[in-house]
Order: C-alpha cells, then sequence, then structure tokens
DNA sequence: CATTAAAATCGGTAAATTCCGATACCTTTG
DNA sequence: CAAAGGTATCGGAATTTACCGATTTTAATG
C-alpha cells in the first residue's frame, strides 16, 4: 500500500468524479448488457462517455486508480468492469484519521 | 476544501514525512527557544534541518500543506511555527469513509 | 539606522503528469 | 480464420511539479 501512489490517483478532479460516479452505477450509467453493476462494476466504455474524455485516459486512469487499489478490475468477455474496493477505500479513511 | 488540492499536498513522501514528524515534535525535533510544541508548533528552520531540503523547498512545502489546510502557521517573531490542523485531518478522514 | 537571522518569494532546469491519436491486443462472431 | 468491438499500450506535446540557488521581505537587536 504507497501512500503516495493512492494520493497521487486521487490528485485529479476526473479521477475523483469516477470514483463519485461508481459509488452509484445505477444512478450515473445506462443498463448493460452483461454483468451487473453490483457484482463487477461499469464497462470502460460507458465510463468513457461519460467523462467526455478519450479511451486511451480513461483506460490510463481506471488502470491507474486499480493499480492504488481503490478499483477492482473484471474483464469479462471483451468488457473490463471497474467497481469501487469500499474496503481499501474504508481503510484509507480510518488509516488517514489515525496515522496519518 | 479543494479535494484535489489536498490530495496533491500529501502526494510527496517529503511532505508525509514533515507531517508524521509532527504528529510528535517532541520526540523527533530539539527544544526550541520560543513557543511550545503543543501550542503553535515547530520552526521551519527545524523542519528543513531534519528534512534535509532546503530552506526554500521547506518553505514552499509547508506553505503548500498550509494551504490545504492540514497545517496551521503561527508567527512569533522572526520565527514561523506549523503544527497539524488535527481537525481538518479527521474531517479529512470522515469524508474519505462516507463520501469519496 | 545598519546588521543579522529567519522565512518567503523569484527564476530556473529536470522530471513527472495530463491528455491525445495511433496502434496493438483480446474476445466474440460470422 | 477474418472482421469487428472493446480495451490496453505506445509515443508525444503541453503543462505541472520537484527541487535548487539567489534575492527579498520581515523582525529583532545593537
Amino acid at each position: 500500500m504507497d501512500q503516495v501512489e493512492i494520493f497521487k490517483a486521487l490528485s485529479n478532479k476526473k479521477r475523483l468524479e469516477i470514483l463519485a460516479w461508481l459509488k452509484e452505477p445505477e444512478k450515473h450509467f445506462p443498463k448493460q448488457e452483461c454483468g451487473e453493476f453490483s457484482k463487477t462494476g461499469v464497462c470502460v466504455g460507458h465510463i468513457q462517455q461519460k467523462s467526455g474524455l478519450t479511451q486511451s485516459t480513461v483506460s490510463e486512469y481506471l488502470s491507474m486508480l486499480q493499480r492504488a487499489d481503490l478499483l477492482i478490475a473484471t474483464r469479462l468477455g471483451q468488457w473490463t468492469h471497474y467497481k469501487r474496493n469500499e474496503e481499501a477505500i474504508k481503510k484509507l479513511g480510518l488509516h488517514i484519521q489515525d496515522e496519518l
């Protein structure tokens, strides 16, 4: 758990937005053909469309958040779904409160 | 409270170290002539010496942490003391846990 | 008021980050 | 196996960050 990498991943408005959208996928994204929001999250394409960034940028941002352990990626056929790693996020909050 | 600015301020190893040192000043810094650790914190010079960085860099880092509301600065004569803003840090932890 | 000490600000170079378009890599499907 | 859709990776231009040394500001003191 590299603290600096986590904070770097969070040091960007769009990446924070993405994290926020993924908190309530059904509220921010259209229904998907494959996979459930609650189980595996949202596919890259939907996140890309909503973000207004290019596909490559979104892909990089998502894998950056994943490397920081803030997101979990699941490959479903040709799609990759991303969802929040709620446990890691909670742990980060606790860590800041009593160890930062 | 600009989230991104806070996370940027935390995205650097030395700045995280400084925050950690300021958690227990008496453990990490020599006694000071003026001002008490618990009241106003530690003067820039002591932080600079311990950090190994130049004076200008440390001064910038400290004011960056202050702009993010993570530190509180107090001018005492020719010295500026910095201490942690424990309330803001706790608030940040809570925020991450249930709003990030 | 001149000197000195502490801290802040300025100006700059090297490194990292932001974001893009192009390309390569996987899957599914005909 | 060829084509197509979804995603990842590569290469690069523009911006930002990491530090530094030099200079300026602020405050104390002779």
